[in-house]
DNA sequence: CGCCTCCTTGAGTACGATCAAAATGGGTGG
DNA sequence: CCACCCATTTTGATCGTACTCAAGGAGGCG
């Protein structure tokens, strides 16, 4: 089932494919340029990756012959692509994704930007499971929190989270979790309120910077 | 944009939906439970996780009002969902997603399995990332590739990556990684090659032990 | 042959986990 | 309303895993 659909995909993709052979240690796109075309792994190894500022690195995906990669959506790339080997491509206009099939329905479009946009989403918490420090995570959860549901310093984030669910989000111990929301708490970026799933949110551009280098923000 | 987008799924949805009032702490769905339907958040907060073997458990992703979930792919859960506070959601038949849109073709019903695998797939790598020791993470990415490229015990795996591209896949140092590598060779699990990027898979099977549990397979 | 890159091994450190105990708060029943 | 109990969180002490820094080996290529 799942190959007759890849054999599917091939077949109809094939008449507007765009063949190219990309040497070991190029680039296919970087992080920031225009996501012009999305493209299907046709022989080679692919990698997926982020930087961090730091100079870290996560790579979030490896990608083998047949799997496409390059839609995860935007208007500029998110993440690099760089080919492990000598690879060959076959290349795609975007707008495809979104006109292929006269009926698709609004229905079906908004699902695949959805899942798109998941995709993303799932990429990032990779990436902080992958290359940030407990306080980094701590941090960057907050921040996201403050961020999605709009909130300015000053005002409650209310997340009715125990600590063992913020702990195995953060793929961390509820201990350390702890720790770390006391950290925040004593540098004056958040307050903790009694009801634990409370807090008050004081500073969010600096936990932005604490999300971000930890480090470089002035902790330990 | 993005608003409209959810906006017209919601509209479209709408008239095919049946309304779930949740309570607090109870799961919609679990692991192993077969995927009849797929879910969009109205209200509350609904957490989606996994638990691994030791017990050990990574939530791969928080759900606020207006997000979709449920449609991650494949006949039964591969991920738990649990509410978090009372919540209320709107339910969908799993069948919809292929039906909707007379219109939709071949193609983008395969683009929108796809992404569901590579969400699914992305879901595995969080967990790796966020609840995985380096043993752990080294042997499962031995194993995930042995099992992909369909190589048996005795064969040889080729990965053209160097250690640097290996260790940021994991989350992992470059030295770490070169470690846990002795430790699978010296235990007799798999090959070392001169070409340091080809192995000698010695032990599949085990290699799946190690990956679900070092310490319960007898390491450290 | 020699240089350069990559990988492995070694030593010491640090971050976060674990184990343990104290504090805080919510809920229940008297 | 208060006293008590239980669950949860916080704090403390210690331990262990994986990181960092450093050096040594092994291949690849000119």
């Amino acid at each position: 089932m799942q190959v007759k659909g890849e054999a599917t995909i091939l077949a109809l993709l094939d008449s507007h494919a765009t063949n190219l052979a990309v040497g070991r240690h190029k680039f296919l796109f970087q992080e920031g340029d225009p996501a012009l075309h999305f493209y299907r792994l046709v022989n080679g190894t692919v990698q997926l990756s982020k930087m961090r500022i730091n100079g870290r690195r996560q790579i979030v995906r490896l990608l083998l012959p047949g799997d496409l990669f390059g839609f995860e959506g935007g208007q500029h790339r998110r993440l690099t692509a760089e080919c492990l080997s000598d690879t060959v491509v076959s290349q795609y206009q975007s707008e495809m994704l979104d006109q292929i099939g006269d009926g698709v329905t609004d229905l079906h479009k908004a699902l695949m930007r959805f899942l798109r946009r998941q995709l993303f989403l799932t990429h990032e918490h990779t990436v902080m499971l992958g290359r940030q420090t407990a306080l980094e995570r701590v941090a960057a959860f907050l921040h996201l929190l403050a961020k999605r549901k709009n909130i300015k310093n000053g005002e409650i984030l209310t997340l009715p989270m125990r600590r063992r669910d913020f702990a195995d989000y953060l793929g961390l111990s509820v201990e350390t979790v702890s720790r770390m929301l006391t950290k925040l708490k004593d540098a004056g970026l958040i307050a903790v309120l009694k009801d634990h799933g409370k807090f008050i949110i004081r500073d969010v551009d600096s936990l932005e910077d604490v999300m971000l280098d930890a480090k470089a923000y002035g902790f330990s």
